[in-house]
DNA sequence: AAATTATCCGAAACCGGTTTCGGTAATTCA
DNA sequence: TGAATTACCGAAACCGGTTTCGGATAATTT
């Protein structure tokens, strides 16, 4: 059925050996044969297996990402892109990506050294890196070869690729400042996660370059989707002192915090600023559209599996780190500040005071248009 | 480094082919040696490579799944679910997922031909089927086990899953017409794939079923993301005879549509109703929430699996197609008709007229709750 | 023309498993 | 007690490739 080797050996009344160093190119293989052995395998449809190659080898010629779907808010925007762009970069080595699912950290580990002990795999891209992560210990356990999307403790062991976070968290911070805002609000991802760390740094950062004493920040963690940002900037919102702007660690509490504005009859990006980060589709369509970060993830993946490549084939190769910009959207939900925090609070209350009677209003007017 | 079968006969003192039964569970080793070989297997940390053990099954344990990144408005949303579905069931057969991206139809083709050749993968799910797929005529030809996630002609040659999605727009034609409604719009979403005539063909059931001749269909094509819904539901609302309610193939063209309605003013589910299809998360945070009908994608993914592990593994087996339902969200954004469709337009061209007027008033409102 | 060197290819080992086959020792049976 | 089973395990073949080694032939050199 499938064809093998042998059978091409056979068919052209060689050894397989010879097929064999034709087909890899070895020098001592007259052009004339390598020509003939080339031909016919197109004609029969010759592809060696990977799985007889990576006997011999040691490789599978597969590298593995494993995904925890429990953490779904985060995931889901990027995941596309990102395999993507491993897909494309490793393809040119002959290789594929393997992509198993965890419902659990253990379980995420277990599979990590399974896959590889198996040789299922020849390496590893780890995304959504945390702090102390597990998953690496496992793995230098193994001298698994690994890629981390995201930065860790101790970089310089490791090959990697991140967006500057902290840079693009200072960026925009210091856009809000230069708005003339002076109450932040920073509504963080995923505590665990290193990113969290990093994109909190940027604001701080960002503060302490400004800081005349009269900056006021207040930090959030946990806020992942876009509930957690509506819920989130509705309290903080009608609190007495509320920020006048919000800095997002993760696009989808932008846009709660964007719905929690306008349930609150404001204007996102005149009364109150929002800037998030990824840039996911739905920023872009989002009233007002969505001032955010944009991230390349198919150039994330494409960067990670070169450098995995790398890891895997030249040996005495040094590990590498990348560290590359954002671009940041200038879009509608964020300009300079109109009122300060105070005057925001009392427009809050007289608003919230006065809704019952436009409410009224408004159902006269659609009265009044019917007829 | 990697322990093999042989290290660990030689750590027993035995031969590697008694190693390999004990392990595989051959009833011709003692109990007393079977146990001292999982013991010291346990220890050493031994566990077979998947390569080498492919070579005699000539199975690579793994199953192929490859997608069309620029088709992304469609597959973003249900990936990391499906894909969570698929690894967990074939997880239990000590199977893989290998996820390849295609940048085109034609490198699509080649890619499932490859991979099978290769034996990098034993057989493939093919979601998004189109009519007459080109994918299922390569992998005919090489006889690769396959599963659809959809349908197509000539379904008792394949194993399919699928929602039943003719039945789901009949309901939701019904739920409609039950409500009062009598233009109808259906926006159906990628004109090639095979869902969107199922989808279609729901939708005229449903009407075929009712009519008394006064209900009135218009039907669109490839509206896939929000951008598209938008813009479509804008033109048709603004025409002399616009639709009173949208029937989206899509959840993101709903959510456009919705945006489309409130852009003009109108308040979505009350004057104009509209239901999607898929149950992505944004519809649930849309305002008004989205009424859509819930895919399971994680039973989608999940059973295709089972299906494909059937075909891999039991040879005789016949082929299956299962049909089973979504669950229809009842939510904010449909409703009992509230004008008809030349009230409608009507109310729409005086509330355009008026906007203007109520912008005015709403600035002046603004200014005094500022003083 | 003989010796040397290049060129080319077949044979065989090897990778790490699985599975068949056959033989020895222990057990059962007559 | 001897014969026939049975239980257990080692040896070896095999899967489909790659790679090494050595030999035969052709080409070159002296």
């Amino acid at each position: 059925m499938k064809i093998t080797i042998q059978d091409l050996a056979d068919h052209l009344g060689i050894s397989k050996g010879t097929v064999s160093r034709a087909l890899r190119g070895y020098a001592d293989v007259s052009a004339s044969t390598v020509e003939r052995v080339q031909q016919a395998a197109k004609e029969l449809g010759y592809q060696p297996s990977a799985v007889a190659q990576g006997i011999k080898t040691g490789l599978a010629r597969s590298v593995g990402l494993i995904l925890l779907p429990k953490s779904r808010a985060a995931s889901r925007p990027f995941l596309m892109q990102f395999i993507n762009g491993i897909s494309t970069s490793i393809a040119k080595h002959g290789y594929t990506l393997t992509v198993a699912t965890a419902q659990s950290d253990a379980e995420m580990l277990e599979l990590h050294r399974d896959l590889f002990v198996q040789r299922k795999v020849d390496g590893f891209i780890l995304p959504r890196t945390m702090h102390n992560d597990p998953r690496i210990q496992i793995l230098d356990q193994l001298k698994a070869p690994l890629v981390l999307y995201g930065q860790t403790e101790n970089l310089t062991q490791y090959s990697w690729f991140d967006i500057n976070q902290v840079e693009c968290f200072r960026r925009a911070t210091t856009r809000l400042l230069d708005f003339g805002h002076r109450h932040l609000a920073f509504l963080g991802g995923d505590a665990p996660l290193f990113y969290n760390s990093l994109r909190r740094k940027g604001v701080e950062f960002g503060i302490r370059e400004f800081d005349r004493g009269e900056v006021q920040l207040q930090v959030f963690e946990n806020i992942t989707t876009v509930a957690d940002g509506l819920e989130c900037a509705l309290r903080l919102l009608q609190s007495s002192q509320p920020p006048t702007c919000f800095l997002c660690a993760l696009d989808l509490s932008a846009l709660g915090v964007i719905r929690a504005i306008k349930q609150l009859e404001l204007i996102p990006g005149e009364h109150v600023s929002v800037i998030g980060y990824e840039g996911i589709p739905e920023g872009e369509f989002s009233e007002p559209s969505l001032t955010t970060f944009e991230v390349d993830q198919y150039e994330a993946g494409f960067q990670c599996g070169v450098k995995l490549m790398q890891l895997i084939h030249e040996k005495g190769v040094k590990v590498t780190g990348t560290l590359t910009m954002a671009v940041l959207l200038e879009r509608g939900s964020d300009g300079p500040v109109r009122f300060n925090s105070s005057e925001l609070a009392t427009f809050i209350r007289n608003r919230k005071r006065l809704l019952s009677s436009q409410e009224k209003l408004h159902r006269m007017t659609e009265k009044s248009l019917r007829n």
